[in-house]
DNA sequence: TGCGCATATAATTATATGCTTATATAATAA
DNA sequence: TTATTATATAAGCATATAATTATATGCGCA
């Protein structure tokens, strides 16, 4: 069966990738950090969780190649990785979503941007 | 904040929609029906698992909308619901993957098609 | 050096998910 | 009618997932 290997490798990739992005959190993070690179205590601000459930599911999206970091100084910055096989897809999903600038907007009002950029 | 209601709407859908896709099994589901309804019964003989377990998946699917049934005689079909709102973002997922029609040829070699159509 | 902030990780707990087994319902065939 | 086949649903169990709490690591600054 020679289709049987490709067949088998996309349907466990993209439903891996869908579970992956299949949480809200996780997808608003995506869809944010596409926009507009973030550090950790950046988003522990924007959503409503806790710094260890922020933590844990940015190591997810990075295991699954989704994401890179960078270290400046004491932060650490995440961001897009469009090198991932799987950026395409990532791409056409978080297309349809809407902007998530404004809780960046809604940070900078309240003092709790960080810009060392 | 006028973005709210669609913003958090957006997110909640998708999120919800990508969460029911990201499984392999009802991944395969949805493509196989896009290309060709089906009963219960052969998925359960396609899929190795058993009809309850399918049954359940089917429910799922269903009640987000993104399938059908219709009885013929003791048979139930499934067939994708293509009025559903979502049908575009699901169509944008399984134009990815592979074809699974050889999963129904492979079902009428064994003599195990239903073709009451 | 020692302290404080940012982040990660480990352990635990709570909840969600998927599967199995058992049973119910509906249609057909004898 | 009864038996058989197809399907759905309910209950229970096992596993997976997400969140919390506690702790560790790493950097910058006094």
């Amino acid at each position: 069966m020679a289709h049987t290997v490709n067949n088998e490798e996309s349907l466990d990739t993209v439903s891996q990738t869908l579970k992956l992005l299949g949480d809200k959190t996780r997808l608003t993070i995506m869809k944010l950090l596409d926009e507009q690179e973030c550090c950790v205590c950046e988003l522990v601000a924007i959503f409503n969780t806790s710094q260890p459930a922020v933590s844990q599911h940015l190591r997810k999206l990075k295991d699954a190649g989704f994401l890179q970091e960078k270290r400046r100084g004491q932060w650490i910055f995440y961001s897009v990785n469009r090198e991932n096989n799987q950026y395409e897809l990532l791409q056409s999903l978080i297309a349809r979503l809407p902007s998530q600038l404004y809780r960046i907007e809604e940070l900078e009002k309240k003092g709790l941007r960080i810009s060392c950029g």
